[in-house]
RNA sequence: GGAGGGAUGCCCGAGUGGCUAAAGGGGGCGGACUGUAAAUCCGCUGGUGUACGCCUACGUUGGUUCGAAUCCAACUCCCUCCA
């Protein structure tokens, strides 16, 4: 059981998976402050709740008086890790990465409040260094330390060196830089222990020992669960696809909705993750019975979006699903939005097509099975004709509300 | 370098000349039941069109045939074994 406030709490919440050395690190965070970092590759231009629980893990170090460092992948991006992927990654173009690191720091910030005091949470991105390597020096200073036996025994490689795709000399690579920003930042900021998911275990031992080796210094590696749900799904992916935690990618409103779906039996779990209610709150929330849990998922859901998008924002959400889905409202103003040109709404338009419009189909064929499937609603009647044609008259409020099934809801406005 | 095997729809996977827009499963979407849950049951699941249809699709290109995912040739990629 460890002592310091920060890993006791961690642990109790479900955040740990792996440590490299569970002593120590207690030992080390009762003495002092200790920087820890994650890293994050801006492989989109905005995270997703795959990252979430790292996000959290950084929370919960400045909670405690530790310094959280994030950083960003802007020089590893060039590469992409190959950890655990069945193929290469696409090389993304400079203006690609310098988009999403754009994208992915808002994210970062939405959560962290950074700055460059010695307690606030940092922001760093590993091009700083990495741009700047000379290949031949790298491999005298760096590359001398690295076994290509060991590197080759790492799980995260040995399925792909052991099945079909190859792994090319760039992508080998990865684990080598990712264990020099560890070194980097223990030199500039002290940071002495690296966090990650599960499949960043290699690295991220390849990282301690590289820093020993280099500096000197014992530093720390501490791993989180692979999150699924309670079913086996992998956490984070929709229908839609991924949860996006910008409100760019992802509406509040879809945002708050993706919590309150969440399966009973996650509801505990995810209020220690995803949440900084108090432990025994959490525990409460997730023991009540029946309907009663759906509670619990209303907390889960606000206190997660308030989280990553402002309490305003999510209590507006929940006043939006609360009118929605309780009152049955028609309109409900915090409802995601879309426009479509004014002249299809004014020369009258088919109403599949208009579900087209707002997304919730891909094709006119699927939005006609759709509505063929009885799924489809416009201002909460079911459109029973594929053909019906939406004009200007069905405007309520400025808008049309478009429904598909019974959780998927659109605000359609002519612009 | 040599010898075999393989490439099918979002994924897995059946299919060896017409009955194949292509079995089955998964996933997804919708419906029922419920609690905006899970489990279960039902329907749908290439594009276009109201519809007979037309278009696109079984690695790529070309060929045989009235007709090809299925036969032939070349090419590309992958796997296994030998050296």
């Amino acid at each position: 059981m460890p002592k310091s406030e920060f890993l006791r709490e961690a642990e109790a919440r479900g955040f740990i998976f792996q440590c490299t050395d569970m002593e120590a690190l207690d030992a080390a965070m009762q003495a002092g402050p200790v920087g820890g970092y994650i890293g994050f590759d801006p492989t989109a231009d905005s995270l997703h709740v795959g990252s979430l629980i790292q996000i959290m893990m950084l929370r919960l170090m400045h909670r405690h008086g530790h310094r959280p460092v994030a950083l960003v992948g802007g020089g590893t991006a060039k590469i992409g890790d190959p950890s655990f992927r069945e193929e290469a990654r696409q090389l993304m173009t400079a203006e690609t990465i310098a988009t999403n690191l754009r994208g992915v720091e808002a994210c970062l910030r939405q959560f962290l409040p950074l700055g460059t005091g010695p307690a606030e949470p940092l922001l760093t991105n590993n091009a700083d260094w990495l741009d700047k390597l000379s290949y031949i020096d790298l491999l005298r200073d760096v590359g001398i330390h690295f076994s290509i036996n060991r590197m080759l025994s790492f799980d995260s490689v040995r399925s792909r060196l052991e099945r079909e795709q190859g792994l090319t000399f760039l992508e080998f690579n990865y684990s080598i830089l990712q264990s020099y920003d560890f070194r980097e930042l223990n030199l500039r900021h002290g940071v002495t222990l690296q966090m990650g998911g599960s499949d960043q275990w290699g690295n991220i031992v390849s990282g301690i020992d590289l820093v020993r080796r280099m500096n000197g210094a014992q530093v720390f590696g501490l791993t989180t669960p692979l999150l699924t749900t309670s079913s086996g799904a992998k956490m984070g992916k929709t229908a839609q696809g991924a949860v996006w935690l910008s409100a760019k990618r992802l509406p509040v409103f879809d945002y708050w909705q993706f919590w309150r779906n969440v399966e009973d039996a996650d509801v505990g779990r995810f209020l220690k993750l995803f949440t900084e209610l108090p432990i025994e709150e959490c525990d409460r929330l997730a023991a009540l019975e029946g309907a009663g849990i759906n509670e619990a998922k209303k907390v889960l859901a606000t206190e997660a979006t308030a989280l990553c998008h402002g309490r305003a924002a999510a209590e507006e959400a929940a006043e939006a699903a609360r009118r929605t889905f309780e009152e049955g409202a028609v309109t409900a103003a915090a409802l995601p939005t879309t426009t479509v040109p004014a002249a299809l709404l004014a020369e009258g338009v088919p109403a599949f097509r208009l579900f087209v419009e707002a997304g919730f189909a891909a094709s006119n064929g699927e939005a006609r099975r759709l509505i063929r499937g009885g799924g489809a609603r416009v201002n909460d009647v079911v459109v029973k004709d594929e053909a019906q044609v939406m004009t200007d008259a069905d405007l309520i409020d400025g808008a049309i509300k478009l429904s598909s099934g019974r959780k998927r809801h659109i605000l359609v406005q002519p612009a």
